[in-house]
DNA sequence: TTTTATAATAATGTCGACAATTTGTCAGGG
DNA sequence: CCCTGACAAATTGTCGACATTATTATAAAA
């Protein structure tokens, strides 16, 4: 897949105004998302640059923009390197995902329109996710977008959503527990169509927390 | 204040192995925290590369920097702007704040060390808080340090502090709410100490809600 | 007068080259 | 044999110049 194909496919940008340095970045993160670069890599500057043939001045804003989106962590004088997240650092991240998902569905259940349930519903419907990383395709996400929080979105979004793409690469995408969190996340779906939103997030805190257990039952018996 | 001296005032970094990018950084970052570069000014490269003696790759760098902790907004193309939140927005971060750090005091009343109380304990006593804007002279800080969450404290740190910073410059520090909060403050300090954490997530949620309730007061008040 | 097309201007985006720092290597001494 | 120090290679940081895009000013046409 070649840069400008990831770009059109992912539409966080429009595809005529897109920067080398953008582009850049959008290949790196699929690069890094789907493991083709792996997690602890050292990130090269000349290397890549070579092989985009681009500057490195544009791959350094491209990294830099990696850097913001917690994909790599860059040491000054030394170069970046794909984060490699403990297992305490993944565990980390879902306990503050029960705690932000939680409010978002909270919130969901208010600020829904019903056309938005609808929408979402049919995003259920086809849970088999058809596109797994695909941000636009994601219950999870539309939840987050129907809290109408934009600072709750941008956080889960460009902070984490990520970072934990690239995990479900790794871990396989966790596939023994698809059909429990399809019930469940159908039973969240009931609780916004009743505008329960304290039971939406009593149920979307304990869906993240059961993920959160089963990934820890995975990395013990490794 | 010089480029260098808030860099050393604020130990984020270590003094010695700063890049000029990152002392610019540092200076922009805190002269937006200050009002000095107003809300939703444009941010001229050339410019400010004159004005630093720095070449524009310094500055746009850390330019990148600030759009990270969303201190600015970028538009390709076009430039950026200091970040300019509606009254809206500025609720939205609360509304995070509250899910967010409600966690961290819940998290932070089971994993602090006896000794990490006493120095929150410290930090409250001057409460009158001589450097305001220090992050590290913090109880809010110092409450998600003790949750012993990076991720956690990641996100606060990174994607909210400067902001909320920002507008509390802007909005005169919440004046009228000095005394009250100092007791809240000591209320969750207390739960702290009883190793309560339900407690202090509830009193932490309630002390940031009746923030949030002043400053919507004052908004609407203007 | 308003609108539109065009050209001048100034900004951002990109590049290749140089400077500064780190890392790896190797010789010498303990 | 290990440790230390200096040297060499490679990488990151920084710079000035060029290319491209957006904005503004101008002028022509409706």
């Amino acid at each position: 897949m070649g840069l400008v194909d990831y770009c059109v496919d992912n539409n966080r940008f429009g595809y005529g105004a897109m920067s080398i340095a953008e582009k850049v970045f959008a290949a790196l993160c699929n690069a890094i998302v789907r493991g083709e670069i792996p997690a602890g890599s050292k990130i090269s500057e000349p290397e890549l640059a070579g092989h985009f043939n681009v500057s490195r001045a544009s791959l350094r804003d491209a990294i830099g923009r990696l850097e913001a989106c917690n994909l790599v962590i860059r040491r000054p004088n030394v170069g970046a390197r794909v984060v490699s997240l403990s297992d305490e650092e993944l565990l980390e991240i879902y306990a503050v995902r029960e705690a932000l998902e939680g409010m978002a569905a909270r919130q969901a259940a208010v600020q829904m329109s019903d056309t938005e349930l609808d929408e979402l519903q049919l995003l259920l419907a086809d849970d088999k996710q058809r596109h797994p990383n695909d941000i636009n395709n994601d219950f999870h996400y539309g939840i987050v977008k129907g809290s109408k929080n934009n600072r709750l979105k941008h956080i889960l979004r460009d902070d984490l959503y990520h970072l934990m793409c690239m995990y479900r690469y790794q871990l396989g995408r966790e596939g023994g527990r698809a059909s429990s969190a399809a019930k469940e996340h159908a039973l969240i779906m009931d609780a916004l169509r009743d505008r329960d939103g304290e039971l939406a997030e009593l149920l979307m805190r304990r869906h993240i927390r059961l993920s959160r257990q089963y990934i820890e039952k995975s990395l013990n018996s490794l």
